[in-house]
DNA sequence: CAAGTTAGTCAGGAAAGTGAACATAGTCAA
DNA sequence: TTGACTATGTTCACTTTCCTGACTAACTTG
């Protein structure tokens, strides 16, 4: 009889075991079933109990049972009584999330600029910070020094508990394993361990995720796409990229591979890209390709030339303008015909400086969708562009720790 | 006080409230779980009851609990005991679906050509039949007749309970509304609304989405996608169709719209496709391309040929051959890269006259692939060619049955 | 001020998974 | 042949969770 080790039952290999979805038992219902009900009081705002009963089609009591120890514990807090419906009847107390208890922070980490923000359950920033690093800079801990000191900067100072840390990189991230592959214009971060090293350094929980998909995210948390159950979340200008939420959720490749979208090949026989692949959707809608058509059109302040410029020389009756504005309009449309032609999300949320050109612009890329897919009984897809200073983002990589953290809201 | 009309009670029209998920209740845990676990079984195969609790981390005793119904009823039956592991200890008795009991009826439709068969719980088909019908035909009675006796044809004789009629359609549907919205080539198809014809009169339940999409289900439940949780399953010949699985789940857009990678445009300044647009995919990887590069080769037999024959004259080192072959599987290449470079589904398998290249050409489509994408910690996604001759499209129309009434099996 | 209406709470009941103990049926070695 | 060991499958008391129905609270209207 051999002994078992100290260090527990005797290890056995288990049969090839399929990860598989696991049943739910009573328990673990109401874990579900409490995340859930946090899910539809972000996605339909300050909300009575009586209201969620009906949304989620429970009974008010269940709502009562699960929303009382969080208003104990002050997640949740209970608003003033609101009017009564002409019908009469009690008025009903709104159930919303504390603006002060657990915020999330926020990173924002592009070349060379690091943002932070605390941000709260309610989704709005309390605090923010920012800080340089050489883009060139390959120290590690350089790197990590100067945003583990901008996130200090916007940690509340009474150290209240803080739920985690969600960044959002301007590039390639393994998300199984928190590190950054590669962001373009900094060599230095590639390679990057983020996740961990914060992880260790603030002893908090860190995710991190490819910003286009945290933008997504935002827009499903906090923006236009709140209450869509599948939209593509596009980020247009220096770069192309984009999320997509698919039956509610922000879809991941493979470690967080995809939503690349702007080096999908929509021009076989275009120029090459800086990915070194040729006829990418970004070698004809991102800022490069605007800049080098305006010089050849001849256009004033050509090599940095953006969309807003642009819309208003347009505007003015510049013919070579005009012209330009319209063929962008069309490119930009390109990419997104390619998506509604796989996926069919039905909505389009466009990011970045290509919200500059304002409803002109949204117009003509709305034509050119429309002209690029045939007509279905899925209707016609809406594209809609996001207001041109929000800190949408930012909410996003909060809802990347809320997303995760949930459950965790007991 | 208003009496209540006799319809039953008084309708209120409700709040405005979004559609949301529902929360839990314990009997709805119990049917979701009975789901659950009857997929994770379509997932391993025959397997016991020790085995499941193991997979799906729940104890014996539920598992025994929420089978033992099901054998009574005569889903599912136990196998033959099992030889022991040589650790001795009571052997197992497989658990499997019956082959006999609530078989499905699956249909293919094709422009001018209906196949019909019945398929049984474990997914082998048990009766099969099929029928022609002018491609031309715009009377939606004579299409209907004839998918009609098709059907009947294969209908278990004694009557025995069906659990429903799976349909791929081999063009766009609307899957809200059973109804065939276009099919290329078959004109009369088009406005059919076939789901609610067909089970008007069969009396049975009917299910219809579009092929690419019946094909995933196929690979997802009964090929080569059983156990992956993303992969595109990618028809291609003729026509080029791509059916996405999820995260599990088949992806369908707004009313089963989506699926068309065959028209996402590559090459914007290519030729023409039949669709009326410039540069889809189609127009460079499908038999349409290949015979007009064919005949632009002075290849023998060019205006019919086929990847399969091609695949030969390659093979024959005849040079015209062995330049077009290659250049096929570049232009493969490209709708793949695409959809890596979106969604990263790490998987692809293809099915239509493209397998008939074989392996030399899998390899090549597979080379390309890996040169199209950057490398990243995702991994390099898998290309994988289905058997030739399989019935993938019929297993997967069953499975479309099976996806919505599984929950129906008690 | 009474009737009607809506919000929120309290006690009892049903569904479902858990965990420990037990019956069942093999292997292996003395 | 027997006993120790191992693994499968079943029985029963217990916990969690949500539902039903009755109740209190608060406001509007006539």
């Amino acid at each position: 009889m051999t002994e078992t080790p100290a260090l527990g039952p005797r290890y056995r290999a288990p049969a090839r075991v399929p990860s598989a979805p696991r049943l739910i038992s009573p328990a673990g219902a109401g874990q579900v079933n409490r995340t859930r009900l946090l899910q539809i009081l972000y996605d339909v705002g300050p909300t009575s109990r009586a209201q969620l009963a009906r949304i989620s089609r429970v009974t008010k009591t269940t709502i009562g049972a699960i929303v009382q120890p969080m208003i104990d514990d002050g997640i949740l807090v209970e608003g003033e009584p609101q009017q009564s419906s002409s019908q009469g009847g009690k008025p009903a107390r709104p159930i919303w999330f504390s603006p002060v208890d657990r915020p999330t922070v926020a990173v924002h980490l592009l070349p060379g600029t690091v943002r932070a923000a605390l941000v709260s359950l309610t989704g709005s920033v309390i605090t923010e910070s920012s800080a340089n690093f050489e883009a060139t800079e390959l120290d590690h801990d350089v790197i990590i020094d100067c945003v583990t000191s901008c996130i200090q900067d916007v940690l509340p100072s009474d150290g209240g508990a803080v739920l985690g840390v969600g960044v959002a990189v301007g590039g390639i991230v393994n998300t199984d394993e928190g590190r950054i592959v590669e962001v373009n214009l900094a060599p230095g971060l590639a390679g990057l361990e983020l996740g961990p090293l914060l992880s260790r350094r603030l002893g908090l929980p860190v995710h991190l995720d490819h910003h286009p998909r945290v933008q997504a995210l935002g827009d499903r948390w906090f923006g236009s796409g709140r209450r869509a159950s599948s939209f593509a979340s596009i980020y247009c200008g220096e770069a192309i990229g984009v999320g997509l939420v698919i039956d509610g959720a922000v879809h991941r490749g493979v470690a967080g591979a995809g939503g690349e979208v702007g080096h999908t090949i929509v021009d076989l026989g275009g120029t090459v890209c800086r990915c070194g692949r040729t006829g990418c959707w970004e070698t004809i809608a991102s800022h490069r390709w605007l800049q080098a058509e305006a010089a050849i059109a001849g256009l004033p302040a050509a090599d940095a030339l953006t969309v807003g410029p642009l819309a208003r020389l347009a505007g003015d009756d510049h013919a070579g303008a005009e012209e330009l504005f319209d063929r962008f309009a069309r490119n930009v449309a390109i990419g997104i015909i390619n998506l509604q032609q796989i996926l069919a999300p039905g909505l389009f949320i466009l990011h970045g400086d290509v919200v500059q050109g304002g409803e002109e612009l949204r117009e003509r890329v709305q034509k050119y969708v429309l002209d690029g897919i045939p007509v279905h009984a899925g209707g016609a897809p809406a594209i809609t562009f996001a207001s041109a200073d929000d800190d949408i983002t930012l909410l996003g990589a909060a809802a990347l720790v809320l997303s995760q953290s949930l459950d965790l809201l007991t």
